[in-house]
RNA sequence: CGGGGCGUGGCGCAGCCUGGUAGCGCGCUUGUUUUGGGUACAAGAGGCCCCCGGUUCGAGUCCGGGCGCCCCGACCA
């Protein structure tokens, strides 16, 4: 993209409204826009780190044998009045009505309409285990909506619901699914734990809150510090095997962590004191078991081997990707602006003309930018070294390939890594195999 | 929902107390200048002062009502 030709609106000043360093940077970079309380215009850019976000989730989800499907924004009330939740929801649920006077409401997640589309589908122990998601708008109308996109009122969800013939199958599935989640937050650049959760009626120790470690966080957080060692990338266990969920399993079970809602001070006491961590962190990820719960209340249930009807054992699984883009924000950032993890940049380098007009920094921009013109941003307007600079830091490219008449006559190229502030002067070639564009 | 605050060119703000021709900085346009970290000068454009009603010769300013937004709290992916 040519920044002369993008809908990209950086801003100068800080909007009065935006308090923590995240909003004020995805107003200020030109990511979003307000346009009600809680409710944003994802701009071209912001849209772009949406989408790589979603991606991975999809991916993610997709290894570990999720099935995307995509439920509509608009139920009906009556799915909720066979559950009960639409009278136990409460003023959070945004109710409407159509022209027929008919009841509708905006989801603020999706139980019963998956639980209603899996009953009037699956009829067999045969067919299970199924695990569903989507990635759709939700809407919960939040008291007070703040921090920009974090604690919107209309946010982006991922969310997934498993159904299983048993507890101890359900079981897998969740461990299934927090190695996906693990996975998910280590492909995003981010330090996210799992911490214990309450489970509320249900009970048991399967619910977990993924809280991405950030000094702004809203909760306080402690953990084993061995969280911070563990590489989920190169991490070996299969989530199609049992034994290997069983090890997360004790992995979790034995590394402590938990938020100050459920800290414990015996257990922490138990952690040696050099591996004691302590911090704040932002909820992005929450999963938990919760059993029959809807299957009986909405009816569904299935053929056992032996030919008698039991009710499904489900367990819920989100991923907050909106509020992602904030939260990836806070944990990384400086004074200058964003500073992107590779993965989630909407442009994986920035081009720094220096001089447009100049016959040498034009040709060697070009040459770069035909690289790959819809991954890179090309900074070809006629402001001074300064602006594209600091827009450059502000918008937080992983990369600023940063050309100039100076170099260009000789064929050399400055190369600065954003997260690092690592300059580099290299040839065209050298750059060309750093940036990963040959 | 309780408490507090704000609504004035695109953005950040002053003006309101004490009513009398709507201002400043940034941004934008044009020209000159500058050219490796938000250049400088000059000339311009741009405003139902959130909305409705009232008081007044006269309302951005005073009074009443509404709407919107932000902050603190309780609540949350």
């Amino acid at each position: 993209m040519r920044l002369s030709q993008a809908f990209q609106p950086t801003l100068k000043e800080i909007p009065a409204e935006a308090q923590i360093a995240s909003h004020r940077l995805m107003l200020r970079a030109g990511l979003v826009r307000q346009t009600a309380s809680g409710i944003y215009t994802w701009l071209p850019a912001g849209l772009r780190v949406l989408r790589r976000i979603a991606t991975i989730v999809r991916e993610e989800q997709d290894a570990v044998g999720g099935q995307e499907v995509l439920m509509p924004t608009l139920q009906s009330a009556d799915l909720w009045k066979r559950s009960g939740r639409y009278d136990a929801y409460g003023p959070e649920m945004l109710r409407i009505q159509d022209r027929q006077k008919r009841e509708l409401l905006y989801g603020p997640t999706n139980e019963e309409m998956v639980t209603d589309l899996f009953g009037s589908t699956v009829k067999s122990y045969r067919e299970l285990p199924k695990t569903l998601y989507h990635i759709q708008w939700k809407f919960r109308d939040e008291i007070r909506p703040r921090f920009g996109v974090m604690r919107g009122r209309e946010f982006y969800m991922k969310d997934g619901y498993s159904f299983d013939a048993s507890y101890e199958e359900a079981g897998y599935s969740y461990f299934r699914m927090m190695l996906s989640y693990l996975r998910i937050f280590h492909r995003l650049g981010v330090k996210a734990v799992p911490m214990a959760a309450d489970t509320g009626p249900i009970g048991g120790d399967l619910s977990h809150e993924f809280l991405v470690l950030a000094p702004t966080g809203e909760s306080e957080v402690f953990y084993h510090h061995d969280w911070d060692l563990m590489d989920w990338g190169t991490s070996p266990l299969d989530p199609q095997k049992s034994e290997d969920l069983d090890a997360l399993k004790e992995i979790v079970s034995k590394t402590y962590s938990a938020t100050d809602e459920k800290h414990d001070e015996a257990s922490w006491q138990n952690v040696p004191e050099d591996k004691r961590r302590s911090g704040r962190g932002i909820e992005v990820g929450h999963i938990f078991y919760f059993g029959t719960k809807y299957t009986e209340a909405m009816g569904v249930s299935v053929s056992g081997a032996d030919g008698t009807a039991f009710h499904p054992h489900m367990g819920s699984y989100g991923i907050g990707v909106s509020r992602l883009v904030g939260a990836i924000i806070e944990a990384s950032h400086d004074d200058h602006g964003i500073i992107w993890p590779d993965n989630v940049a909407p442009y994986r380098a920035a081009i720094l003309n220096l001089r447009p007009g100049d016959e040498s920094c034009d040709a060697l921009c070009e040459r770069f930018y035909q690289c790959d013109p819809e991954g890179l941003l090309y900074d070809d307007r006629s402001e001074r070294a300064g602006v594209k600079f600091n827009d450059a830091d502000l918008m937080g490219h992983p990369w600023q390939i940063i050309i100039g008449p100076r170099g260009a006559k000789n064929g050399m190229v400055e190369l600065k890594r954003r997260a690092t502030g690592e300059r580099l002067e290299l040839s065209v070639d050298e750059a060309l195999a750093k940036v990963g564009l040959n």
